[in-house]
DNA sequence: GAATGAAATGAGCAAGCCTCATTATTTCTG
DNA sequence: CAGAAATAATGAGGCTTGCTCATTTCATTC
């Protein structure tokens, strides 16, 4: 029967995994068009017909890593803004997170980038990237339950701001030598996420004005009594 | 001698010309994979071969037609700025001319993305764009110099928040039915900026010194009373 | 009209993705 | 366990397509 270690499906799994390995380095190193179908048989052990009974064609291949790359992201996202308790606090652990590991893995933003425009069935992207965007969205809603969040800027805006200014800002440093710096782009962001959402609350300390407005108001019954 | 009506650099032109617009059409049409050499040549009436005496490769072919809508934006846009006074203004009509031109013209931006990150010597992007940022660039710095723009945030991070929110934003509604909603986009977008060039202030929450002086205000009542 | 050089041509080469007839391996069955 | 059946793997070859280059056409000059 079966006494071997690994299942019938098992196997093929592992073979899946060899080759969105294998195929992962040769296009992180080569880029989409130079990288070989037939290159990435060789790296990953198995003959070139074989890569089309796992993707059918170079595109899914290439669709696969992304996909890959994009679950990873997400959890490590995941994982970082539970480690925050104030939504504002989250969105700018989400921020600096996002921003370096965008710089970290540039090479394989550029390809997703890449993937994204010469893809038939345009809903991939929107698939990879559900999950980490998910993220963002439940940080503002739950802001916004919180009232943290009082304006009423819908998401759909403020994601384009919060993304789009994180990617442009790696993109446009790319090819340079110098690299995006995190801090102030990140800071640069929060005041502009500040902004359109309205009055929010630093979570940290209460800010200037509140605490002057509080002495006022401990004066006023000091007076009074 | 020369009877003829066009000198031959102008009938060179001239072809070039065609093979561009001919180029753009079908790479439009089919984007840069689908659209063959072959076919470009036959719609610009020449042979495939003569092609190459005009453009080095398909890469460089690409490169042109989209050099060219880069320039073509451009002018319109140093026009659309050239119509306000107020830097701040400046900003919203470029903002919203450029939002506008980018979904209008949303295949070719598509494209240029693809071009972006295929070519080799990576600056040939920043070649094209150099022209339509630099015109951002002197609006900020305009305001700068009369004081409307108070804070010191560098310009290239305000230019990763501008351009990055506007790609994205289209990006995003790209492939949905929907379309970017421009008036919406281009009101949260000033509303970042203003908070980060700091001064124009519209901000929903009345802003420190407005606080101050509305506490003393009521503390002189107080008092008074 | 001959000579010269520039411009255009398109058949053919080379590269690489993908197919499919064949072979190998695993699973099933009596 | 033998054989059959199903599943998986192979890699030579087909086919598309970008690009080259030997040849031809056109324009200009003397």
């Amino acid at each position: 029967m079966n006494i071997s270690t690994k299942t019938k499906r098992e196997k093929l799994a592992e073979r899946e995994e060899a080759i969105l390995s294998a195929a992962k380095d040769i296009f992180h190193d080569k880029g989409m068009r130079a990288a070989k179908m037939s290159e990435i048989a060789a790296a990953a052990g198995i003959a070139e017909g074989t890569l089309y009974l796992y993707f059918k064609n170079k595109e899914a291949l290439f669709g696969g890593v992304v996909s890959r790359h994009w679950m990873d992201l997400t959890s490590g996202a995941r994982a970082e803004v539970q480690q925050k308790d104030a939504p504002r606090d989250q969105l700018e652990a989400l921020a600096s997170y996002t921003l370096q590991r965008i710089i970290d893995d540039w090479k394989l933003f550029e390809l997703s980038f890449v993937l994204e425009y010469r893809l038939e069935d345009g809903d991939r992207k929107a698939d990879d990237r559900k999950g980490y965007v998910g993220i963002f969205d439940s940080v503002i809603a739950r802001g916004r339950d919180r009232g943290d969040f009082p304006s009423e800027t819908p998401t759909r805006l403020l994601r384009d701001l919060y993304f789009g200014t994180m990617e442009y800002a790696v993109r446009s440093t790319a090819g340079t030598g110098r690299k995006a710096d995190v801090p102030s782009v990140v800071a640069m962001l929060m005041t502009a996420m500040e902004a359109c959402l309205g009055g929010v609350s630093t979570s940290t300390k209460p800010d200037l004005a509140e605490r002057i407005e509080a002495a006022v108001d401990r004066l006023e019954r000091h007076v009074d009594s």
